[in-house]
DNA sequence: TTGAAAGCGCTACCAA
DNA sequence: TTGGTAGCGCTTTCAA
């Protein structure tokens, strides 16, 4: 059997509690007792206080639950997911604080269950789709948490993100500004079930996913500002955001009759390829959105949004609470990168 | 106060068995009941079974402890560590088991202590540097634990890795056979506290980190094979696994009197750095190790292994104990990868 | 099908 | 400076 607290003390002729501050509380106790107990420690194989009974007695964990509304792989798939997690863990690092990636399962029910099982101080949620029964679950555990979708976030939340909408309407603006009219709309699963290719939607906020619609819903803004309604926005869905799927989502859209003179993407992800799909001769304008490491070097169109910055606010949200609760909704700068995946509409 | 079982039990007129045998296993009573019971749990707001007791009373957790042995941002920052970590993602999600990514401090004291803090049932160990004490305490606590490093491997640890010294042969045999004598060989962190540049070791074997060691040494051997003896080799410490750190420490080597004709570094990311250094039109030959995806574009002569796959083992090998312990340690294959970063040794 | 008893291993209070 | 007491919230026999 593996060897207990107890087991040392009665080795040494203390108790318990003695033992325990030799570990815990090394201040409390002699240090010619302590280096005994210590020493009995090692001979006997003990390897110190079990971290979760430690754990239910003092009442908190020493890790932080980080949450992505997607199969667990999506984080390190997606190279802004990526960087999120990096500022996430250089906070987490500064703090002693472990990061505890649960998987979460499609079913909601279970889904529920994986958030209930989590043995952690509070979440980071990591908003890729629809997650209110997720953060339902986390609030229903009375852990804080932080999100970075706006429209997803309970006053008691934290959050920190982007304008999502005004971000949007910025490159669409550019887009439109260089005469675009014919547009599509890039989006990873913008309806639940939804199959690849062209989609019908009655409007921008009729897709589920907090970030999609408010993308969408800039995008509609700026065309709407030059006299392009939404029902004239072609609104193409992608089944996963990837490349391949997003090849595939487009593909087709761009070899039809009457075929948009711009795409915007949803993500930088979806826009590569949009740009694999059209290939290098083509004179389609596309935009993406995060300015991830490849969009520079494909020369990408898209909205800046500060990666690591976002990940450490997160975490210091979470780990560092704002003594007024006001400064728990952080809104970062976006920047509109303009480089060569955008330009006037091809006379033909 | 938050809820407990206990008022649940109280509130329903049923015992604490009842309501636990309603979550954990509701084949127990009847489905009446059960309803009942859950019912009042969220009428009262219990969020069910507090996962740290669940796990004290149980004795397992469902999480596993995935430990780099640097900061925690390095995870996320070398590209082959992010695919490693979606291999051992995927195998957890189908396990329904969580990850606790643990910062270690990198003093040693402490580096133990968040260790035997760390609430797993088990750990990966991605080995970067010199991780015996880690390892150490992962076995004093009598936990499973899978390494990539096979000289750090105990024999009742698991392994999954690559033969470092065969591989790293074979790139530098590929060199030799190009006709190059006068090699600079590039590692991370060959001497704990050595400034960039280049260094003095007696042999490959000085290198404490592990993975250093079995590539230098197999860098060695291919040049021993065609007359150059250790030597006349020269070895180029990086103050850091980055392309900056590799470009910094390798630019006053090349810009020396007698410069080398060929670099070989212990991986792309480094080599990618030396390339940064040597800028587009020099004619050394550079080599990387691990195939990332940057690799490829740049046309870096590698060895590729497969690193999802090895982070999918490594998972695999702790979630599910292999019946015979002899098949706890896999060597994977690697791959010699010819692209335009070495070429033949320039006439000047 | 339900309940009572017995801890899992530890820490924090308070008294000596 | 040390020890006794009293749980943290739960699960799991076993008996009713």
């Amino acid at each position: 059997m593996k060897p207990t607290l107890q087991d040392v003390a009665n080795a040494v002729g203390v108790s318990r509690s003695t033992v325990s501050n030799a570990y815990s509380r090394p201040d409390q106790l002699s240090a010619a007792l302590r280096a005994k107990i210590l020493d009995a420690a090692r001979r006997l194989g003990y390897p110190g206080p079990d971290p979760t009974a430690r754990s239910l007695r003092r009442g908190f964990v020493g890790a932080i639950g980080v949450l992505f509304t997607s199969e667990l792989s999506y984080a390190f798939t997606d190279p802004f997911a990526v960087r999120f997690l990096a500022g996430v863990g250089e906070v987490a690092q500064r703090h002693g604080t472990s990061l505890l990636l649960v998987p979460l399962p499609g079913d909601r029910d279970r889904a529920r269950a994986a958030v209930d099982n989590a043995a952690v101080d509070g979440f980071c949620v990591y908003c890729v789709g629809d997650e209110e029964h997720v953060l339902g679950a986390i609030r229903d555990r009375g852990l804080p948490l932080v999100t970075t979708a706006p429209e997803a976030a309970a006053p008691a939340d934290r959050f920190v993100g982007i304008d999502e909408r005004a971000a949007a309407r910025s490159v669409a603006a550019h887009v439109a500004g260089l005469g675009h009219r014919r547009v599509a709309l890039l989006g990873d699963t913008v309806l639940p079930e939804a199959p690849p290719g062209p989609l019908r939607l009655a409007g921008p906020g009729d897709a589920p996913r907090p970030t999609t619609h408010g993308r969408l819903t800039g995008f509609a803004d700026a065309f709407a500002a030059v006299g392009v309604p939404w029902p004239d926005l072609t609104v193409v869905n992608a089944a996963g955001n990837s490349r391949a799927a997003a090849a595939a989502a487009i593909a087709p859209v761009l070899a039809g009759d009457d075929p948009p003179t711009a795409v915007l993407a949803c993500s930088d992800v979806l826009a590569l390829g949009v740009l694999d799909a059209a290939g290098p001769h083509s004179r389609v304008s596309v935009t993406g959105f995060d300015d991830v490491a490849e969009a520079a070097d494909a020369g990408l169109t898209t909205v800046r949004q500060p990666a690591e910055e976002k990940g450490r606010l997160a975490a210091a949200l979470l780990l560092e609470p704002p003594a007024d609760p006001a400064d728990g909704r952080l809104l970062l700068p976006t920047d509109l990168v303009i480089r060569t995946s955008t330009g006037p509409v091809p006379r033909s």
